[in-house]
DNA sequence: TCTTGACAATGTGACGTGTGATTTTATAAT
DNA sequence: ATTATAAAATCACACGTCACATTGTCAAGA
C-alpha cells in the first residue's frame, strides 16, 4: 500500500512534468526561448510559478530537459528505422521515410533542435549545445557504419568517405523536409522519397 | 568646398556607422542577439549609448542592418561566382570555391546569418525573416538556371528539377563547409572543392 | 590674415521605466 | 504536521530618452 502511494504519487509527479514540458516546448518552438517568460509557461500549464521551479532549477534547466529529451526521441527512431531493414538501400529508404514523418509530426521542435545543433543559438549559456552535439554525431557515425557496410558489399560505389557520405544523406533530407514543410504550397511533398535519396544515387554529370 | 566639406563629413559618418556595426558584429556572432546589450556595443565601439541610438532607431534596427548588409556581401560575391565562368560545371566549381572563401574569412557572420535563414531564429520580432529570405530565395533560383541550362545544354543528366539540385548543392556545401571548419582537426579542408561537387556529380549506386 | 565668439551640430551618459527570473511568504491539502 | 501549491515581493538588468556637454563652423571685426 505504500508502494503503491508511492509509485501513484511518483506517476503524478511525472504526468505534471510531461504537461510542463510540454505547454513549454509549444512556447517555446513558437516564439523562441528568450521571448518565453516562466509566467508564460506556469499560466499555460495551469500551474503556478514556484510550482514550476519545484521541477526545474530554472529557465535554463528546464529548457535543457525539453530539448535534451526530444533530441532522444529523435535520434532513437531513426536509429532504430536504419538498423531494421537488413538491405542497405532499405536501410536509407526507411530513414528518409520515418525521418519524414517525425519532422511532420513534430516540425515545430525540429526547428528549436536544428538551432542548437547547427550552432548560431545562444539560448543557454553553456553545455547543451555540447550535450546535443554528442548524441548528433554519435548517430551520424551509426548512418555513416551503413554506407560503409553498402560499399564493402558491393551494393555502392566508394564515391566519398562513409562519414562524408552521411553528412551528406542528413544535410539532404533536412533541406527537403524543410523546404517542404515551410511552403508546401510551392513545394509539395513528393510521395516517393526516393526524389532525395536520387540525387545521391544518381550521378548528374554523363561519364 | 562645400561639397567637400559634406562628403567629408558624410564619409566620416558612414566610418562612425561601420565601427559600430563592426563591434555589433563581433559580439553578436560570440555571444547572441540577447545576451549583447546596447551599453556593450557601445562601449566597445568606443561610442556613448546616445550616439549609437543617433545611428540606428533600436537594437532591432542595428541588428537588421548588419545582418542584411552582410547577407547581400555573401549573395553577391557567390553571384558573381556562378556568372564569371562560361562553362557550367566551371560555375559550379567556383561556386563551391568562393564559397568556401567567403565562410572560412566570416565565419561568425555566417552562423548568425544561418540563424535568420534555417528558421529557429526568433531574435527580433518579424521582418528579417522574411526580407534575408527573400535574398536567399532568389540566389537559389539564379543557382538553379546554372543546372537549368546545363541541363538544356546535355552537360547534365536531369536526375532532379533544377531547383532541388541548386538546394541540394547549397545544403551540401553549407554541411561540408560547417563540417570542416567546425572542426578542422577532425575533418581537414580537402584541397579540392571537388570532394563536395562529386557527390552530386557521380553516382552512388551501380547501375 | 588672424582672432574671437555666437550658433549649430553632434556626442554623452545618468536615469526612468518596464520586464522577467527567482525567492519568499501565505494558504490549502493530505 | 508536513508537504504541495499559489501569489505577491524582490531584485537585477537592459532598452531607450533627454537635458547637458563638447566640438566644429563660419563670419565679422581687429
Amino acid at each position: 500500500m505504500k508502494d503503491k502511494k508511492e509509485s501513484r504519487r511518483e506517476r503524478e509527479k511525472f504526468r505534471q512534468r510531461q504537461e510542463m514540458l510540454a505547454a513549454a516546448l509549444e512556447l517555446f518552438s513558437e516564439k523562441g526561448y528568450h521571448n518565453v517568460s516562466m509566467h508564460e509557461i506556469a499560466e499555460k500549464a495551469e500551474f503556478a510559478i514556484g510550482t514550476l521551479y519545484k521541477f526545474f532549477k530554472n529557465k535554463e534547466d528546464l529548457y535543457k530537459s525539453l530539448i535534451t529529451e526530444q533530441a532522444d526521441r529523435f535520434h532513437q527512431a531513426l536509429t532504430k528505422a536504419i538498423e531494421e531493414p537488413d538491405d542497405e538501400i532499405e536501410k536509407l529508404r526507411n530513414y528518409v521515410k520515418t525521418k519524414r514523418e517525425v519532422f511532420a509530426a513534430n516540425i515545430s521542435v525540429i526547428r528549436l533542435y536544428f538551432a542548437e545543433t547547427r550552432g548560431a543559438s545562444f539560448n543557454i549559456k553553456a553545455g547543451l549545445d555540447k550535450e546535443i552535439r554528442k548524441r548528433y554525431d554519435q548517430f551520424m557515425h551509426t548512418l555513416a557504419a551503413v554506407f560503409e557496410r553498402g560499399i564493402k558489399r558491393k551494393r555502392f560505389q566508394k564515391i566519398a568517405d562513409p562519414y562524408h557520405l552521411a553528412v551528406a544523406l542528413d544535410s539532404l533530407s533536412n533541406a527537403f523536409l524543410l523546404l517542404w514543410l515551410d511552403s508546401p504550397e510551392d513545394h509539395p511533398f513528393p510521395e516517393n522519397p526516393d526524389v532525395i535519396l536520387n540525387i545521391l544515387f544518381k550521378g548528374l554529370v554523363y561519364t
